[in-house]
DNA sequence: CACTTTCCGATGCACTTGCATCATATCCCT
DNA sequence: AGGGATATGATGCAAGTGCATCGGAAAGTG
């Protein structure tokens, strides 16, 4: 048998390398030879990981998508037991919002894809199913914050899950855009969720 | 006295070329030949209208900044003055979040630029302060629904209009993204809206 | 150690990019 | 009408683009 290598790790160095420069300098930076470059490997290897260009931005694409998600998994599963339903929210939604500096080249990447969307038939519903998915997160969370009663019953676990998502997306785009500190955008969010508990 | 052109109508119709290529197929594509041939005119005219390219893209977020204030202003003027203050509110912040078929084109230039914000520091720039603007727009929306006690004096109009602005763009986000649908989004505006009113 | 099979990375290629150049056409003022 | 300033658009150019190609390096098996 022949030489082996791993595809998938070179596939995720890669695509960290594509997140890295996206957020450096912008979609349009990004070039064959500089991922190579940045991801310390030669032009050919990409191009034996991605038969094209457009192939190798939604593996990126994807691959922040799952680490979106998978890290508000994460951040609700480590949470002790015995925590109010309420900071649970919050932690979860500014997990979801980008806001922390080490999230912020995910906050980039995320928004150069999503004003893309409308060039990329692909990558815009990768973007549609996230969405959906955390969605579904947010949603759970309130039902779960209703059944240990400190979010009133009338209200519609769905509806507010917009809403909320809302308020998360838009603060992530006035943080990127530099209009918001993290911490500001942290208070707005803050006082979004405590609007529920009565 | 030589040869004279009216520069600013050339200028914005330019940027207007500009806004629709970067709809149609994202900001990467927006070439001087193609932004050219769109606008009807020749290479060197646009060279002559814009010494970079760069120059070039920060004139067209301008005139959107510009085009999407006006907008909210003028909506807000032509109500006829009896008007309820929250349905002012409404009007003008589903203006801002341009969820219908005609802003469209607005929303996708908008994240575009977003997208690009790390990139470009004068960009950025330009981004934030309009962001201040439709805040303090926003801000003056909520005093007056406070005067005519159609809202409570005890919430705070600075950190209200914060969370109003947060799910507008947010929205935007979402309806760029085609996870929602420009109905879907405007009814959790109102709904966010109707929440100040008790 | 050879050998087969996979992988690599340099190079080539056709094309596009942003910007500079310049002869020509265009217009205003006297 | 004509002179002189200005705008114009075709063309040139070097750099960079994505992708295709291919000789040879590398690795696991006999």
């Amino acid at each position: 048998m022949p030489k082996q290598v791993d595809y998938e790790a070179r596939r995720l160095r890669i695509a960290d390398a594509v997140c890295a420069l996206i957020a450096r300098s912008g979609m349009e930076a990004v070039s064959l030879r500089d991922v190579a470059a940045e991801a310390d490997v030669s032009m050919g290897a990409v191009q034996r990981c991605f038969r094209t260009k457009e192939e190798m931005l939604l593996f990126a694409l994807e691959h922040i998508s799952r680490r979106v998600g998978e890290r508000a998994e994460e951040r609700i599963a480590a949470t002790s037991a015995p925590q109010a339903a309420s900071t649970l929210l919050t932690h979860t939604l500014s997990e979801l919002a980008l806001l922390d500096e080490e999230s912020r080249t995910q906050a980039h990447v995320w928004l150069a894809f999503v004003g893309h969307a409308p060039a990329g038939e692909r990558l815009a519903a990768v973007l549609r199913d996230t969405y959906a998915k955390l969605h579904d997160l947010v949603e759970w969370l309130i039902r779960y914050g209703q059944d240990t009663e400190e979010i009133p019953q009338h209200l519609d676990p769905a509806h507010e899950a917009h809403s909320l998502l809302a308020v998360a997306d838009g603060l992530t785009v006035h943080v990127v855009a530099g209009y918001h500190s993290p911490e500001t955008a942290l208070a707005v969010l803050q006082r979004q969720v405590d609007r529920l508990l009565r």
